[in-house]
RNA sequence: GGUCCAUUCGUCUAUCGGUUAGGACGCCAGGUUUUCAUCCUGGAAAGAGGGGUUCGACUCCCCUAUGGACUACCA
């Protein structure tokens, strides 16, 4: 029987979630949505040292905004069942320490007291050194302490770890979804650190996968930086006793930096001038800021659309995806096996699309946000109509200011390239008996107003482009901008003449 | 250093032994536009190298090179 899938994405809350983990997040809804399986959210929040206050409700924030919804666990719907309660490891404390005992008592996992100076010694001493097999003769632990010692030491207080015992020379293989058979040999694994007396806590491995277990877990999804340690993990399976419960794997390629090499980091955005966060986040202690595709002016579905192509494809040429579609369409067999560089151009071609598609409400909705912040007030129609004229030129909603601000506030320096080209010596006469057309006409509707422009340019036998050309400089300040009738239209007759009177006092060749 | 993973246009990628190696971003050119942009059309642009296997290899195998991850009482 084929058992129901439960995926898992586990944020450590050490930080502002990175684009790599909202990809890896959004992998794992994407599988469970289309399995009609059940997607967790875990706090592996088991190292108290980097504990990141504020990094959890980021994470939480920043998935709802991306459209990924949670079933069960941290940041669930109020009325979810989270019938696996607690999903923070920190408040599991109780339920490892069974599980490492039972380890202990089966002689597979043992008692170590090495201080990590210690440690550091050993491993200047040793070239390579491994806590292994072949070394652990060697440090301060119970294989090599008798019982009573051991005891007493764990009497006086003294800190202790526990390590997993690896068998030395076994194959172990790691089936993975997205490269197959791996196989490791255990010598290479090191008797990793499975709990630590000083907090009572499990380190990642141990929780890792005893939650897994618990949680029923039947995918595991993440990052390729797992691979190397996958093989501990099934050993850890195996230990415990779980190994026809152990659940797939599969480890997703790396995002890389978009120039040079290596993985994606924090501090790539803001060399580079583009966000690799979700949202923006600022850091408690520092003032270190970071940016956000959020606060960037990207659409969510722009850009889970953008992180869903990265890494995976559909083998179709199909390119732009609704969440439902992804849903639809995507599978662990498509995920690419080698990184991905990051390509922000192209993010921002996702973003255009995504704007060009948007309900023009929408749209203009938006940016009434960004014109109250500049003590705008306009009707929504107008804007409406402003957004619609100017939205094929915009990759944001922030360009929309850029390419329609003349829209709002006259223009009050003219470019000066653009007045070398436009403007002539005749321009002003022209310009001036146009103020005298444009006087006359009642209906300043788009059509009528060019009909008549255009009748008496003819009649008067003027250049159609210099006419046109000098009155969008008039109007707009520079070279650019939608049909010139349509701003004519929108800021009316009063405001258009006032703007060329202006341009002819301002403007001096 | 060791272990593992990877390697097709600048970038993301298609190809699952036989293709003029396809698409997209970006770039360049042309067209549309009274302007700028959008848009449309076209173009340049790739199988890391070397060995095998095969009638035939981008595709399968091996070696080399390169890149990456991991190598903590961090996740």
């Amino acid at each position: 029987m084929k058992r129901r899938v439960r995926v898992r994405f586990a944020p450590s809350p050490t930080g502002p979630l990175h684009i790599g983990g909202v990809r890896t997040a959004l992998y794992n809804f994407l599988f469970a949505r289309q399995h009609d399986g059940d997607m967790l959210l875990r706090i592996e929040d088991t190292d108290s040292a980097r504990f990141v206050p504020g990094a959890e409700e980021y994470i939480v924030e920043a998935l709802n905004w991306l459209g990924i919804t949670i079933d069960e666990g941290i940041g669930a719907a109020p009325d979810a069942k989270n019938t696996h309660a607690p999903y923070r490891q920190s408040e599991r404390k109780a339920i490892y320490r069974k599980y490492v005992d039972q380890l202990l008592a089966a002689g597979l996992a043992y008692i170590a007291f090495d201080t990590p100076l210690e440690l550091e010694t050993k491993r200047a001493e040793i070239p390579n050194f491994q806590y292994d097999a072949k070394t652990r003769h060697l440090m301060c632990n119970s294989l090599t302490l008798n019982a009573g010692e051991v005891k007493t030491r764990i009497e006086n207080g003294e800190q202790y770890v526990v390590r997993i015992k690896i068998e030395p020379n076994q194959e172990i293989k790691v089936q993975d979804l997205i490269r197959g058979e791996v196989i490791v040999n255990s010598s290479v694994i090191d008797d990793k650190v499975l709990f630590k007396s000083s907090d009572q806590l499990p380190t990642y491995h141990m929780a890792n996968v005893v939650d897994d277990y618990l949680m029923e877990i039947s995918h595991v999804i993440r990052g390729e930086e797992w691979l190397p340690s996958a093989p501990l993990h099934v050993l850890l399976y195996r230990y415990l006793g779980w190994s026809e419960a152990m659940p797939e794997f599969a480890h997703l390629p790396l995002l890389l930096k978009p120039d040079g090499n290596g993985k994606l980091s924090k501090r790539d955005g803001d060399r580079l001038g583009f966000p690799v966060f979700p949202l923006n986040w600022k850091d408690r202690k520092g003032d270190d800021t970071f940016s956000g595709y959020r606060e960037a002016g990207y659409f969510p579905d722009a850009v889970v659309n953008f992180l869903a192509l990265l890494g995976w494809n559909p083998g179709t040429e199909q390119e732009i995806f609704s969440m439902q579609e992804l849903i639809d369409a995507f599978s662990l067999e498509r995920v690419s096996k080698s990184g991905a560089k990051f390509d922000y151009e192209k993010g921002k071609w996702f973003n255009h699309k995504y704007l060009q598609n948007k309900p023009i409400e929408e749209l203009a909705d938006l940016f009434q946000h960004e014109l109250i912040e500049k003590d705008i007030v306009e009707d929504s129609e107008k804007v409406m109509k402003i957004v619609d004229l100017v939205r094929d030129r915009a990759d944001f909603i922030s360009d929309l200011w850029n390419q329609s601000s003349y829209f709002f506030v006259a223009p009050t320096t003219y470019d000066e390239k653009t007045v070398k080209k436009r403007w002539k010596a005749d321009t002003p006469a022209q310009l001036t008996e146009l103020i005298t057309v444009l006087e006359s006409i009642d209906d300043f509707s788009p059509e009528n107003s060019e009909n008549i422009v255009k009748e008496w340019i003819t009649i008067k036998e003027y250049s159609l482009g210099a006419v046109m050309n000098a009155l969008r400089l008039a109007l707009v300040g520079e070279g650019k901008g939608p049909h010139i009738f349509d701003i004519t239209s929108i800021i009316g007759k009063e405001e258009t003449i006032e703007r060329i009177k202006k341009s002819i006092r301002e403007i001096i060749v």
